[in-house]
DNA sequence: AACGAAATTGAAATTCATTTTCAATATGGT
DNA sequence: ACCATATTGAAAATGAATTTCAATTTCGTT
C-alpha cells in the first residue's frame, strides 16, 4: 500500500509555524513520521514509529495531534472498509484526489487517481447546493492475487 | 436524510428464507425496521425502534443481525463521515449506487446518484484488475443551509 | 404433533480505539 | 529571564462493538 509518490521533509512544521501553532518536540516526532510515511498509518503504528524518535511520547498527544493535522486539513483520515477493525489510518495531504482500494482478503490497499472522481465532487457541488470539503471514496474487493 | 424510495415488505424476510436461514421473532422486528427506514438508522436506533414491535430484543441480537444482513448484501454500512460519533449507519441495499453526502455542521445526509460512479467502478475493475465488492463514497462538506 | 440436532438468543463481561480530565510542564512572544 | 498560554502525560472514562456460554428456539424429520 504505497502512499502518493512525494515526500516532504519539513513541510507539515512549517504550515504549521506559519498558522502561529507551536511546535513542540513531541510534535515534531509525530510530524516527521506523517511527512515520511510510505504507508498508511494508524494511532498505535504512529505512536510506536514516533517512539523510536523520542521514547517520551504518549498515546494521547499522538490522537491529539492527528487531530490537529486534520483540523489543519494537513492529514486525511481513512477507514480502508474497516478490514481490520475499526481502527483509523492516516495519510499526508496531497493536492491530488484518490481512491483507496482495499482487498477484504489480504488487507492491501492500492490507491487510483482519476478525473472522474474530480468530476463527481464538480458535479455535486454544482447540482445538489453541497460545498465539498473531503470526498473519500474507498472500495473493497478483491485484489489480483486474492480472487479465487 | 432521506433513503432510497423504494419499500419492500417481506423482500429481506423471503431473501433469507431461500437461503436457508432461520428467522426468528427478533430477526422478524428487526428486518421489518430495516425494510421501511426513511432514514439512515444506527444500531442503536434500530434497537430503540425493534423493541416498539418486540420488547424482548437485546442490543446484541441488533448487533449480529445487521452483521448478517452485511454479510448476505443485504444492508450496507456508512459512516457518514464520523459526524456524529464513531457509530455506524445502515441502509438496505438497492441496486442503484449513490454517494451520501453529510452536512459537517447539522448533520444532515443527501444522497445522490451518478452513473460517474459506476464509471469510477468499471474503471477500477479493468485498471487495477481488481474486482469490486463495495464501494462507498462519502462526502463531507456544507449544505446549502449552513454555507455561511 | 412431538423430537432433537443445530442455530440463535440474552446477559454479563470484555475488548479496543479513542476521549476526557486535570495537575505538571514546556513553549515562544515580550 | 518572565509569564501567559498551550501542551503534555497518566489515569480514568467513554462508547461502540464483540465474545462467551448456558438457556432457549427453530425447523426438518419422524
Amino acid at each position: 500500500m504505497p502512499l502518493p509518490e512525494t515526500e516532504s521533509p519539513g513541510f507539515l512544521q512549517s504550515k504549521l509555524m506559519e498558522r502561529g501553532i507551536r511546535l513542540t518536540r513531541q510534535r515534531r516526532a509525530i510530524l516527521s513520521i506523517m511527512e515520511t510515511a510510505k504507508q498508511h498509518l494508524d494511532a498505535s503504528q504512529i505512536l510506536r514509529k514516533a517512539r523510536k524518535i523520542d521514547a517520551e511520547i504518549d498515546r494521547v498527544t499522538v490522537y491529539r495531534t492527528l487531530g490537529l493535522l486534520k483540523r489543519q486539513g494537513l492529514i486525511d483520515e481513512l477507514d480502508l472498509m474497516h478490514v481490520q477493525g475499526e481502527r483509523h489510518f492516516y495519510e499526508r495531504r496531497t493536492g491530488r484526489d484518490h481512491l483507496h482500494m482495499t482487498c477484504l482478503r489480504c488487507g492491501k490497499v492500492i490507491e487510483f487517481e482519476s478525473h472522474l472522481l474530480e468530476k463527481l465532487k464538480t458535479t455535486v457541488s454544482t447540482e445538489c447546493s453541497f460545498s465539498v470539503v473531503i470526498a473519500r471514496l474507498e472500495i473493497g474487493g478483491y485484489c489480483q492475487n486474492c480472487r479465487t
